[in-house]
DNA sequence: TCGCTATTTAGGAATATACCTAATTAGCGA
DNA sequence: TCGCTAATTAGGTATATTCCTAAATAGCGA
C-alpha cells in the first residue's frame, strides 16, 4: 500500500500509467513519450512494478509492460473504504428522493 | 491533484486523515495519537490543507481539523476512472482474484 | 497585566528522490 | 563472430522531504 501510494505521487509515473491503459508498450514506446532519458523511464518503471501496478515481460529484445489494474484499484478502494466509508455517502444519498439505484 | 497524490504519499498523513474520518479533532489532539513533535505534526496538517483534503477552523486556543472527502474521492475517482475506465472491470468481473497485500 | 497552554514559524540536519551520463547486459540478424 | 538496437545498472549531483529543537504568535483566565 504504501508502495502504491509512493507510485502514484509522481506525475511521469501516472502518465505511464494512463498510457499503459490504453495498450500494452515497450520500454522505449514509453520512453519516446516522455522529454525524459531512457534509464529515468527505466527507473520509474520500476517503481511502478515493485508496487504491483504494472508487469513486465520480455519478448526478444524488447520488455512489454502493461497494467496491472486490480492492485491499483483495490488499493485505493481499500483506502477511500478506511477513510470514507460508503456508509457515510449513502446515508446523505437517502436525502434525495430520486431512487437513483447506482451510486458507485 | 498532484498535491492530493503527494499528500496520501506519508503513512502518518494516511494515519491523519483516518483519524479525522470518524471525529474532528484538534491539532493537539492529533498530535498526541503520534510519536512524533507537534511542529512536525503542523506541517503535515498543512500539507493536507494544502492539498484540500481536510479544512481548520480556529475556535479559541484550539484549531480543529476535519476532513474534506469530497475532495478525496473525486480526485481518487477521477483518477482511477482515467486508468482503470469502469468499463474494463465490468468486462472481468467473474475473474474475482484476490490482490497482494502491503503494510499501510 | 502576567503566566500558562495551543499552535505555528524558523532554521537546520539527515535522508530520500529524481534526474543525468557512461557503462553494461542481452538479443537480433548478417 | 560482429555490429547494431533495446534496456538496465552504476555512479553522481541537485533538489525535496521529513524530522528535530528553539523561538514566535495568539488566546485564555486570574
Amino acid at each position: 500500500m504504501q508502495r502504491v501510494f509512493e507510485a502514484l505521487a509522481s506525475v511521469p509515473r501516472r502518465k505511464i500509467l494512463a498510457y499503459l491503459a490504453h495498450a500494452e508498450l515497450s520500454a522505449g514506446e514509453i520512453a519516446a513519450r516522455f522529454e525524459m532519458s531512457k534509464p529515468s523511464i527505466s527507473q520509474h518503471l520500476s517503481i511502478l512494478e515493485a508496487a504491483g501496478l504494472v508487469t513486465s515481460e520480455k519478448r526478444g529484445q524488447f520488455v512489454y509492460y502493461r497494467l496491472v489494474p486490480d492492485n491499483l484499484t483495490n488499493t485505493l478502494n481499500g483506502f477511500v473504504q478506511e477513510v470514507c466509508p460508503v456508509a457515510r455517502p449513502l446515508k446523505r444519498e437517502s436525502k434525495a428522493r430520486t431512487g437513483n439505484p447506482d451510486a458507485s
